[in-house]
DNA sequence: AAAAACAACTAACAATCGTTAGTTTTGTAA
DNA sequence: TTACAAAACTAACGATTGTTAGTTGTTTTT
């Protein structure tokens, strides 16, 4: 019943492909020369290159929608939401830088299930929206354009994959440590 | 000698198509189509699919070298030369937000230039450095983790064109009101 | 030992890729 | 009107694309 050990290999090594190069640029050649077999062998485990795509964009994806689906009903500060929210994206992004590359870059070459993606990638944003404006409402939060606010914090958290994945670019303890205060103190004294 | 029109058209839409699907998965055929023209009509303006590419990105990076080259002697505090930076993304994301796109996902699909891109990259990384720590050294900033700092400003500023350009996302106004202090100043009270 | 499942292979397909060669049309200046 | 340059065209090229069909070898299960 393993049967998926020799698939979660084969996607595992597209993941690595479509962050350097993008979805696109990699062709099934490549993807079977760096696991060293035959392109047509990889058909013995997958259905197609959008299946590869679609398994680790899907995931990822719900991933962040489990988590928010968490986060939103727990009792506490919003602030206190914020910097789980924050850990969710570092913990995820430590998980698999990969899988955060093609959830950036290749979402828009999902096919059958792009509409299921962008509503994900929809209800994770108004989450937080709601989030910020309770905040505001309850005077944790600068009354300050909420758009801004939102885009601001998610590009950060987005493309942390790849400053974490260079070589000395941050690493995964000053993350933890210092990230939520840079996004929710700022920088200047 | 006026030639260049033409070919600033093809570029143009290039960089459009490029922003929403991507280097690799735009082809000649789907340019031509979207001037109305045959793709073998484009090659009596351009010289190869990898010159439009390289045209798009290396503007947009001389602007940027060029533009913090400018910031980086000012005889001005670090919090004015933060707000500064900051200013020139808005103002290059505002000219050219497919050209920003272009810069961001596609530059590991440049050729010969690649390593002159690099080298801008770095640098510009790198005077953004050399400011946050006069910020530091001057009791301006606060003192933690520098990458994180920078990591955490460049990815807002380069993902800007992702959230300037759809509808009811952020605008020009309010980002250069807002936006300086959400980075610098963070957003809880 | 036989049977079944798994995982690789060779060979090839139709479609599409960027690009070239050579030709025709279009607009402008003489 | 003629001459010329700019910008389009048709046709095709060799290479590469994702994928299928059918086969062979290798493990695992019975």
């Amino acid at each position: 019943m393993n049967n998926t050990t020799r698939k979660n290999e084969i996607i595992s090594k597209a993941a690595k492909l479509f962050k350097k190069r993008g979805y696109s640029a990699v062709t099934m050649r490549d993807l079977a020369d760096a696991l060293n077999i035959k392109a047509a062998s990889l058909y013995n485990h997958i259905n197609s290159k959008q299946e590869i795509l679609s398994t680790i964009i899907i995931g990822m994806a719900e991933a962040f929608t489990n988590g928010m689906e968490q986060i939103k009903n727990e009792p506490v500060s919003t602030q206190e939401k914020l910097k789980k929210i924050i850990e969710l994206h570092i913990d995820l992004t430590i998980e698999s830088p990969e899988g955060m590359a093609c959830l950036n870059n290749d979402w828009m070459h999902l096919e059958e299930k792009l509409p299921y993606f962008i509503e994900m990638r929809e209800d994770y944003e108004e989450n937080f929206r709601v989030i910020l404006n309770q905040g505001i409402a309850q005077d944790e939060i600068v009354s300050r354009d909420i758009e801004i606010m939102l885009f601001s914090m998610l590009s950060t958290l987005r493309t942390l994959y790849v400053w974490y994945t260079k070589k000395d670019g941050v690493n995964a303890v000053s993350l933890k440590k210092d990230l939520p205060d840079a996004l929710l103190k700022g920088i200047i004294k």
